[in-house]
DNA sequence: GCCTATTTTTAGATAAGCCTAAAAATAGTT
DNA sequence: AACTATTTTTAGGCTTATCTAAAAATAGGC
């Protein structure tokens, strides 16, 4: 139906959207994002506003239309069905199966994606914890709280991540801190704004503020 | 590494020179597998041929160089681990597989190959009973007896397909025909060379020479 | 050896998606 | 309101993979 191309555009735009609300999604973001040139997505939006997947005023920016975002919606819910599928199948860590799901996102065939989410055992969240978006296009949204909100001997669950870097994601292998760990606030040091954390009732271990920043949790 | 278009071309160059050995592929061959027409066909096998990957000398066909066959050959057992894939798991048949597998084939990960062979528990034939090439290129290569072959009374194991058609297939399906079946050649009658099966000891059923022709088996 | 049917290649276009460089529009500052 | 920095669009090209139509090569019959 849509191209390779197509599909991670709006992607990106409903991504992008999603960031800033309700503000429309720029050029030069969308640039950036797709590591490509501000001129070569020019050309594409005018192609996917002939398409009346996005409505776009020349230097206004762009805003999906409903037929758009429900083609953005479609992408995501293959990409996050297809990380579940690297993560929990084939054993991938959960900083490898984003490239790998860039690729397979875009394999064309609905039954593929029915029959992949049954295989699965219809997940709702994906290794990183976000949201995996049902077949009718509604996205269960939970609310996560950033780690650095958390005052000090709250008990929580790291439920997500913030930064989806794969730098980030090593990082926080190395410290064993992964989806589900029951964190527990030690102590916050003034100084730095650095987290003292009880993982899981094991040793305690140190995340900069940065870090903390990043990481999602929710109540126990 | 290489595009989808070239690993097309390759794998439909592997698979013609497996069926006429040892003569060249022909340009018009090519086109009709790929459902495309002669002169794309020779712009491709120029660029091919740039890229050492076939020999090709104008107007006399061509012929896969080891890198070219290398690279077909890994085509070939991606496709068919994606086949035995949908086909195990996510419960597709035999008939549906294909066309998947044919998008599946093209994605960009050895990673992802390895762990899915290891998932699949390192199968050695893929639905249809086609061997899937191991990892360092070489195929075991069964050979299957068409079961047109068979004389009275023999008793066989359905194991592969000659022909690999989706209307071949659905047809098998509605005659209860699969891989691995127990079939003893009850009758064979002279007039249209129809065959009347005993299948898993249960139903006799009558099978047209055409079929039979088509159906792969290999002894008990 | 020549003629003809068939196959294959060349020539010239097209479409998608990308690029650089230049021009135009916008937004922020005075 | 005018100037300027930044953003965005346009203009013109490039690459990959296609196509149609015409030209060239090949193979087979006589
Ligand atoms: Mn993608
Ligand atoms: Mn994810
Ligand atoms: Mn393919
Ligand atoms: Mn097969």
């Amino acid at each position: 139906m849509y191209s390779f191309t197509e599909e991670n555009y709006l992607k990106t735009i409903y991504h992008l959207s999603q960031q800033k609300h309700p503000e429309s999604v720029t050029t030069n973001a969308i640039a950036e994002l797709l590591q490509t040139k501000a001129a070569s997505v020019t050309d594409m939006l005018k192609k996917l506003s002939d398409k009346k997947l996005i409505s776009y005023v020349k230097y206004q920016g762009v805003n999906l239309t409903e037929k758009g975002r429900k083609v953005a919606i479609g992408t995501v819910r293959k990409h996050r069905l297809w990380e579940v599928f690297l993560f929990d199948k084939l054993k991938f860590g959960w900083d490898e199966v984003h490239e790998v799901a860039e690729q397979l996102e875009h394999i064309q065939s609905d039954n593929l994606i029915e029959k992949l989410d049954a295989f699965l055992n219809y997940p709702t969240v994906d290794p990183h914890g976000d949201p995996i978006p049902r077949k009718d296009g509604t996205i269960k949204n939970q609310k996560l709280t950033p780690l650095v909100e958390c005052k000090k001997n709250t008990q929580v669950v790291m439920s997500g991540v913030k930064e989806h870097s794969v730098s980030f994601l090593q990082h926080l292998n190395k410290m064993e801190l992964s989806l589900g760990k029951k964190i527990k606030i030690h102590e916050v040091h003034e100084f730095d704004r650095s987290m003292v954390l009880m993982v899981d009732k094991g040793t305690k271990i140190l995340v900069s503020n940065e870090v903390a920043k990043n990481i999602l949790v929710s109540e126990v």
